[in-house]
DNA sequence: AAGAAATTTAGAAAAATTCTAAAAAATTTT
DNA sequence: AAAATTTTTTAGAATTTTTCTAAATTTCTT
């Protein structure tokens, strides 16, 4: 584990709702180690996904950003407030086991639609 | 609908499978309209997700694809026969929303695991 | 058909990602 | 702990992907 590996990680794990880009990770990161390279931070995020240290979603405009828990867990994109939010179904691996009928390793899911809390500020003001 | 966006929108229905990259589809297109431009397919793409007559998806290797199923479905990525599986689980969308607590537009579902077949090949063959 | 609006085109520009070869750091061997 | 080996990092070039631009074309209205 090297030091810029240590910080690349470091900065995806401290993020508690943007998930950063590439870029927002390289800045970050050269606040700690202001030599790091883009290609290091490329690197990194390549081979900490390849062994399941972080995940790569997609934003709504299409941008690569990186989340770093390895609970199994989907991703909320509301479209009321724009942001993505994580979230958890107990048992769901079991559940998509049984309903998709086959062995589930690891799975990814995406909701786009609209927040436990936009919906209720949403109720209430109208 | 121009002819540009209608053969675009045929190239991605057209695919049986491998799901095209940006550049796949300008490259297939160009076979009927021969001077489209990189800048349309882009365009359309753009406007046809968000029209949600197509959706982008994201491969193993990180590039964009596109799908242009409008039925709610998830992909099973095989890492026994390499195969990407579409399946569909019923009233899904009902059932995320009450897991979940959100209201859901859409969903994306994807699955890393082993599928039916090579499932029972599996567990027949050991 | 004339005028207005929208779309397309070709290529430039910008953004995102990968590659390269040398330097530095980490690891293993002695 | 020094030497040798392997891995990682660095800086920037190169490539790939996507967006932008301004003129031309097409489509839509009237």
């Amino acid at each position: 584990m090297t030091r810029q590996r240590a910080a690349i990680l470091e900065v995806i794990r401290s993020d508690r709702c943007q998930h950063y880009t590439a870029e927002e990770i390289f800045e970050l990161a050269k606040q700690k180690l202001p030599t790091i390279s883009r290609a290091t931070v490329y690197n990194n995020l390549r081979s900490l996904e390849a062994e399941e240290f972080i995940r790569r979603i997609t934003a709504e405009d299409g941008s690569a950003r990186y989340d770093s828990s390895f609970i199994p867990h989907g991703h909320l994109y509301c479209s009321a407030c724009g942001q993505i939010l994580d979230f958890t179904i107990p048992d769901f691996t079991e559940v998509l086991g049984e309903r998709a009928d086959c062995i589930v390793d690891s799975y990814e899911l995406k909701i786009r639609g609209i927040c436990k809390n936009c919906k209720a500020n949403n109720s209430h003001g109208s």
